[in-house]
DNA sequence: TCTGGCACTCCTATTCTTAGAGTGCTAAAC
DNA sequence: GTTTAGCACTCTAAGAATAGGAGTGCCAGA
């Protein structure tokens, strides 16, 4: 695909005017644009090119042209200037931060602020439980033969999980449980514990000492008992979307709002986003999502401790201002990151 | 308001007739529907009636009757009868609920359950913190000035809050204060435990005991620092209400779906349900909010051992299938006061 | 008190028309 | 060779006109 600078420029300022008032644009619209001293004409040429090209369609033989997928696909990997965002604007959203230390209610914070900034739905994965290390852990007894579990996972977040038991337990035992856990897998994953607990479940439980016995008769309750409860995807702001007129049919708006309330899709979706090390953008139908049929996904992952933990970003249409909203995910990413890093670190 | 017997049973065919199938209902019509040996002609001096009563109302000079608010209202107090569950309803709704112990689970539950059935958007109150009953506080040390308060309430939820200290505690400090508080204040609602409190903290602290000094310690920063973190709303099936006409409009939609979003008027409006000891009703714009406009509200409150402590129902259109809706929404409030209750002394 | 009939109103859907925007092509100008 | 002006053509969006239908209110007679 080669194309000229004049064809790119043209381009660029075709798909910044579509995404400006969401009308196709015509050749006489983007030669006034372009600031270019070309005529109508000479521009009718060129977009004859670019449509050739599979970057831009007319909607109908008289309208403008508006782009295609591929065409926004182009226009943000290689046309795109994001422009930084201001001082002001970073110290304003660090502000939005700054009130907050628990983990949930940071996450919500930032999905809400990416929503209020962008006027889109933001979107923040909750780190996956599993992934996460384990901290500290404890028992509690509730009543004759239920144990409260308590998880703190080395990102600041409290899980808890009442257990049935078969028998009493003394709070005695659940402490000396406790201990032992404590000491013999701080520090690692879940999925690692579980792992190494299926291993030592094998062995012969005779041998084993009380409180390990203890502790082990815990773990297979809590682990093999249940998944994670909650749906891990904090969302804020989707009716921002009703605004959009492209997504004015109520059908796709449905199936938008669907996706959100089963929001598995778009977990698989930001599953795929949380392996790759920097910021991403699905558009439109590359996302192979139905609902997302004319939207446009930006995300980026965010760490804590230098760790990829999670995933956020905001769906939003097609023709979205990318350049507002790509510097804006980014740095929402890193300063939830900062805010969990820090967090945890000032612990 | 006299009405005599035949204008009661034409306003209730009329009624029941728009709410099937949205249409403004005329004379012709209507007489067929009623089944009564009544031409068109007599049906329109009666309709005349109740559009002067204000019953009823033509959107415009020839099109057939609707309800009005008013009419609704009339309907929904004295005319409707509702058509009970079936056996087999009801277990298959029991069967929702068998399967979850978790508090919030069963709220969750609850919700999706009302939405599915319904195909309206459910809504669940979760039982206010002040309110809830304490049963068991413990102490965490998370790391140097950082404790972790777990707090058990009467209806079986756990909360967790961080709270950060001026100086480090020790584990067994902690378990002290823990038990001083446990036997001190369990069973008391929390917002008891707050009074109680403030009183307390005006008295000598130098003449308290190590642990009740604790305690107080902890209690000030638990109590006095935030408020609840959850917005104690559960939603669900909010996109089913995008399946009806009369809220096709973007904007009503929006609103609608902001309320949702902000949480805090229907959180008013479930708030005054709460005191009702039975099944509420909401017409149109009687809630007194705008976003509900065109919607109705039907609530019940739920009790756990006799105690109410929330209150659930539904958000749909002022068109909605009452006799269905009323039996379902009935019908859940018991089973989730069942389910919370009997988690609770089975415990 | 009920009913049939009739004139009237108003909405809805359809068709037709028109204005406007934009294109592609060709031939001339640079 | 590239750019431009001109022109015929296409398609849409919006408005005007029209017809059909549903339903009403009222009156006079059963």
């Amino acid at each position: 695909m080669s194309l000229n600078p004049r064809a790119e420029f043209l381009l660029k300022t075709l798909i910044e005017r579509y995404i400006m008032d969401g009308q196709p644009v015509g050749s006489r619209t983007l030669s006034r644009q372009a600031g270019l001293t070309l005529s109508p004409a000479t521009i009718r040429n060129v977009m004859a090119d670019l449509e050739e090209l599979g970057l831009i369609q007319a909607p109908h033989t008289s309208a403008g042209r508006i782009p295609t997928a591929l065409g926004y696909r182009v226009f943000v990997d290689t046309l795109l200037k994001v422009r930084p965002l201001t001082d002001t604007d970073v110290r304003r959203m660090q502000g939005e931060f700054a009130s907050e230390h628990n983990p949930q209610q940071l996450m919500e914070s930032a999905s809400s602020l990416l929503s209020q900034i962008t006027r889109l739905a933001g979107i923040v994965t909750v780190p996956r439980q599993e992934q996460a290390a384990l901290r500290q852990i404890e028992f509690l007894s509730l009543s004759v033969n239920r144990v409260l579990v308590i998880l703190v996972t080395q990102d600041g977040r409290v899980h808890n999980r009442v257990i049935n038991t078969d028998r009493h337990y003394s709070p005695a035992e659940l402490v000396e449980a406790a201990n032992y856990f404590n000491q013999t897998y701080a520090a690692r994953s879940l999925s690692e514990v579980k792992h190494i607990l299926l291993g030592e479940m094998q062995k012969d439980s005779e041998a084993m000492q009380q409180a390990m016995a203890t502790a082990m008769h815990m773990a297979r309750s809590l682990f093999m008992d249940q998944e994670d409860t909650g749906t891990g995807l904090v969302v804020s702001g989707e009716s921002y979307l009703m605004g959009f007129p492209e997504l004015g049919n109520i059908d796709k708006l449905r199936k938008l709002f669907d996706a959100f309330s089963t929001k598995r899709d778009l977990l698989h979706l930001l599953d795929q986003s949380i392996r790759a090390t920097g910021m991403q953008i699905f558009i439109g139908g590359e996302s192979g999502y139905q609902a997302l049929e004319e939207c446009s996904v930006v995300t980026a992952p965010y760490r804590v401790d230098g760790e990829i933990v999670g995933t956020l970003g905001v769906i939003g249409p097609t023709r979205m201002a990318y350049e507002h909203v790509i510097p804006i995910v980014d740095m929402t990413a890193r300063l939830l990151g900062g805010a969990l890093s820090s967090d945890q670190a000032g612990a």
